[in-house]
DNA sequence: TCATTGCACAACCAGATGGTTGTACATTAC
DNA sequence: GTAATGTACAACCATCTGGTTGTGCAATGA
């Protein structure tokens, strides 16, 4: 079994949730929002760049589905999104299955073999 | 429990590898070479594009650690490396576990109250 | 031997990425 | 009311990315 399934991603989708991952920064503010809503100055002030260049690094992550923004007054709180995670896992899940298939089907040969 | 733990990787290895997977015909090599060794003239065969931009393609894996090429004649053989595949896998699961520990701590905090 | 195949690598190009600064605007604080 | 704060967004820039073509060379096949 493969989870109870992400509906078929499109290779854009997937394309962008990885790329949203292969950032640093980016996987610290997932990171960070995991555990609570965070706003984006508050993120913003522990990197050293910019705020455009936080607020940038978000966009990227919300377009990925791997934090969602929510306005508060005149904030905006980040929080991660656990079931972006989980999609990408059961992506990684397929890949290793397929390796796993590999063995399945040489020890199926080896058991021809020896019949 | 965290998995066996690949040893810590540094930020660069890990956006080598999201960056990697990033790509949808990166993705396809990787799934391809997985079953078995494939040669890069006979993946480039399937791909509409030059062998050149498949043999770039095959490099970046290559350097992500998600595939080996070994030698052979003039050939070269391209496996799937599903150890990468599983430190990616753990990376995921940490933030996972982050998450997770989120709601321990909200559980816990309902706990006090009751007492 | 010599043509073909498989690969490496360099040069080049358009477009994406990751940063910057600057401007504008809504909300909050004084 | 006015100043300060938090955000959005545009323009700009250097570098990276993903593709191309072309050249060279080693291994294989005829």
């Amino acid at each position: 079994m493969d989870r109870p399934s992400a509906q078929a991603l499109s290779d854009a989708e997937v394309d962008r949730i990885f790329r949203a991952l292969a950032d640093a920064t980016r996987r610290d503010i997932v990171r960070r929002t995991l555990t609570e809503a965070i706003t984006v100055s508050a993120l913003a002030a522990d990197y050293d760049m910019s705020f455009a260049a936080v607020q940038k690094h978000v966009s990227v992550l919300e377009a990925a589905g791997l934090v969602t923004k929510q306005p508060h007054g005149r904030e905006r709180l980040v929080r991660g999104d656990p079931n972006t995670i989980r999609t990408a896992q059961s992506l990684l899940n397929q890949y290793e299955e397929i390796w796993r298939g590999r063995i399945d089907r040489l020890d199926s040969l080896l058991a021809e073999d020896s019949d």
